[in-house]
DNA sequence: TATCAATCTGAAAACGTTTTCAAATCAATG
DNA sequence: CATTGATTTGAAAACGTTTTCAGATTGATA
């Protein structure tokens, strides 16, 4: 019930051994006799000894702790990926400090560089864009930086990302391939480069693979809330679209919900497809079509490249792209 | 463009003063003299010194950091606490270390002890059952730990919830009173304290209540998830049940989707209402009636509290009941 | 101008580990 | 039974801060 915190000197001294044996058998350290080692680990136990992670961080320059720079874990895209992360960052046994930025560019720096004072070891990063600071700020640390279903178009930090443009080229091409004329772009900021370089890129190939003209109109450009996409409605049906293509699950399901409770019949009259397959997909009525991400593995694929760099291990590929898939549910003829 | 760390001694050199000094201007000690502290801040600018918070945690035994340890967050109704959590967390210049246990007692209290290892300052737990081990544990470290969302029946901990019993007995009450002879209870495993002991007292209550008899058959204890809620329809329906209450909304989507799918028609056949009020219950449809939490602020005050316990200032309840209120949306009558 | 209190500053000791380097021990060999 | 080389060990120096305590400086007062 003594609350006094034991050290490793403690224990050195009622082993009757010196302080660098204890820290030997803790750290698994073969060169110890087993019974000098037996005797370490039995006062070890009897003391309840912890070893302080603090101190050995000062010690080591190392923290097993990994920071994760995230937009918002309430959102599942995200909170998948932060689980995949977790799970691998446990296994190599790492902690993970998780902070939401909330994609403010200021607070992203600012979280940046109160992880590297805090020094972790490596960081994952998520988020809609990279901007100069940020980049600059990435290259003035040498602490590895992986990203993670986020893409920097300059492509300096190693990624981990599915190719966006050929899966929504092939969603479009689906749609175009069962009639639709006029298939609208419903995105989140365009000056994302996911959206406005990657996503924008394989929509309008797809068109120009079908010979349809590109017209301005049918893009729709919004900060990818569900109540943004019931809202949708009137302008999507103006346009005369008859198809959406959405990049976020819960934007999707909004753009449907406002359909269905305008009276447009989903896929009858409007087909809908999605692009994050979160189980959202499976839960509204009807079921949304996606694109199917390996949402977890995309934050444990980064997590394990990021154990590597943090252990000078040799990487082939830096830009790792995980297969997508097309999984047809209801919302699509 | 360098790379070597400059320390607390390399500013104290250039500036011409001691460590002391560099420290105090560092910490906002207000004991420095105006020229001192502008000649100290203009080193640490032109020298790009970021003090090492590992350091200075050995040195001061606080290392503004906390421990979160969460069952899953890519649950919505952990994922929002967390983000009331790290809001609050930053508000207070804290970092959080995130970690999932998926309600493994073992993981609890292994993750629990690596975060004491690591010298949090204080934990936040939420988990849907305290073992003794666990409970245990928790009085053997003076770190303050408060609970978000989770019931522990001794209440040994500061924690932060709504009324559960009282919730529910409220629901319950509410579809009673609309004619429902038979109402199921659809819940999470009855050994956690929040759905044996609290909500299920609520449950019975309201049946006293109304002077109905309670009926085993209409107890159905589940795992929580949506697909077991999607397989209940044949069972709830051949118990006779006119609706349901449900302890958690994915839990509920399931049951209402089972229901449709299955052609009973929701409400005007069944009724059903859910307790978490996360964004999914206006995702789906019908959109979900369901108890209101607020559960941002249930992370919110339990950080808050938490900071309180971490700096020794006095705490006037230790057991804070958030107000809760009842939605009505589609999937009642 | 001497005195006193208040204000500022610095030297050095923590904080609890890891790590380096040399010394001690040991076993086997010639 | 010395000699050698491997195996175990310990002393002490990092690691980069905060904090304590005493000393130096300042400014006002008598």
């Amino acid at each position: 019930m003594d609350k006094q915190t034991v050290t490793i000197y403690d224990v050195a001294r009622e082993a009757e051994v010196s302080m660098a044996t204890v820290s030997r058998v803790v750290n698994g350290n073969t060169n110890v006799k087993p019974a000098t080692r037996k005797k370490v680990l039995d006062v070890i136990d009897k003391l309840d000894y912890r070893p302080n992670a603090v101190a050995r961080g000062l010690a080591s320059k190392k923290t097993t702790t990994v920071g994760v720079i995230v937009p918002d874990v309430t959102n599942m895209y995200f909170s998948s990926l932060a689980r995949g992360i977790d799970d691998i960052a446990a296994m190599y046994k790492y902690n993970i400090i998780l902070t939401n930025s909330d994609s403010d560019d200021e607070k992203e720096v600012q979280v940046l560089n109160t992880l590297l004072s805090k020094q972790v070891d490596g960081i994952i990063f998520m988020g809609n864009e990279i901007t100069d600071q940020l980049r600059e700020e990435f290259k003035r640390t040498k602490t590895p930086i992986v990203l993670a279903g986020s893409v920097d178009d300059q492509n300096i930090n190693p990624s981990v990302n599915i190719n966006y443009a050929a899966a929504v080229q092939e969603e479009v091409k689906n749609l175009i391939d069962r009639g639709n004329k006029r298939v609208a772009f419903v995105c989140g900021p365009l000056k994302y480069a996911i959206n406005g370089k990657y996503r924008l890129k394989g929509y309008k190939q797809a068109l120009k693979d079908a010979g349809i003209p590109f017209d301005e109109k049918l893009i729709f450009e919004t900060d990818s809330k569900y109540k943004t996409g019931t809202l949708l409605q009137p302008a999507l049906s103006s346009a005369g679209a008859t198809a959406a293509v959405a990049t976020d699950d819960e934007l999707a399901a909004g753009i449907m919900n406002g359909m269905t409770d305008a009276g447009v019949l989903v896929p009858k009259n409007f087909e809908v497809i999605t692009s994050n397959d979160t189980k959202l997909t499976e839960m509204v009525r009807p079921k949304m079509s996606s694109i199917t991400q390996p949402l977890y593995d995309i934050g444990a694929v980064a997590m394990r490249l990021l154990t590597k760099l943090m252990n000078d291990e040799p990487v082939n590929e830096k830009e790792v792209l995980l297969p997508y898939g097309l999984m047809k549910r209801e919302s699509t003829k």
